[in-house]
DNA sequence: CTGTGTGCAAACTCTTTGCATAAGT
DNA sequence: ACTTATGCAAAGAGTTTGCACACAG
């Protein structure tokens, strides 16, 4: 169950916010616990507020958000690149890539097995390559459309 | 020279909207000139707006939202998935990818031979693949990196 | 204690919308 | 003429920031 923080999650969160030079404070743990306690994630501000609140930890969302921001740049965290308004952060680190379900907005992480793999093209001059997003968009088939 | 609309080129694409079912306006055909009428762009509002302000052609920036909404939506353009506030949208409607210059925020087309090609996942239960976005990021070699 | 973190509200950026005017067919 | 597009300014969404108070070490 997730909204229940074990001792030893308390205590790799702690350990990954110390790693990370961030002071494990109330709220900082807590966002941790629920970022951190199950498997990947990926959310937006609003969600993780909307869930932190629903889990009767008072946070305000301008913390979520300074809260994510700081995770992302101590590499905890890991923005998703997805059109439109809404940022995306992925729990997730390594380097894998996303199915996108067009319909309702969720992401999903693909199977580090089923990876799709790519012959790279090469970058120009004096560049190189950082990092390869892929985005895999899905849409529901037609479940009217027998054929 | 770009800024110079040839009368093919407002041929083309007073035909681009008029298959869209939209008329033909000053700038409509105006964004479109400048759209359409050099090679691929990677365009935001913002710059769009610039440009056609600087090629004298009074236009607001609401229009040129609209307008590339409208586009987008006919199928002339294409929204890129990039994080970050800015939407960027792509003259080239075809099956391609990019390369993102993160230093500057450019988006460059990958050369279709260069292509990447990738063995895709299969997708989940009633899912299938709208389309597939890669995104190769790239940053400059460190130059006082000799080695 | 001393300094960093948090909450709140206000500021900011990007994008969309409502309504009166202008332009297209 | 009749309808659709445009411009402007205001509204909206998402995100960031400044400052006083609270908490961690």
């Amino acid at each position: 169950m997730r909204f229940m923080s074990s001792a030893a999650d308390q205590d790799r969160v702690a350990g990954m916010l110390k790693g990370a030079g961030l002071r494990p404070t109330r709220q900082r743990m807590a966002l941790g616990a629920l970022l951190f306690g199950g498997g990947d994630r990926h959310l937006t501000a609003e969600m993780l507020h909307l869930e932190a609140i629903q889990s009767r930890i008072p946070v305000s969302l301008a913390t979520v958000y300074n809260t994510l921001r700081q995770f992302t740049e101590a590499g905890l965290l890991r923005e998703v690149a997805i059109e439109g308004s809404k940022t995306y952060f992925d729990t997730n680190i390594s380097d894998h890539h996303h199915f996108y379900f067009e319909r309702d907005g969720v992401l999903m992480d693909i199977e580090h097995d089923g990876v799709s793999l790519l012959s790279l093209p090469k970058p120009p001059d004096g560049m190189e390559i950082s990092r390869v997003d892929v985005l895999v968009r899905l849409v529901a088939k037609n479940p009217n459309e027998t054929r």
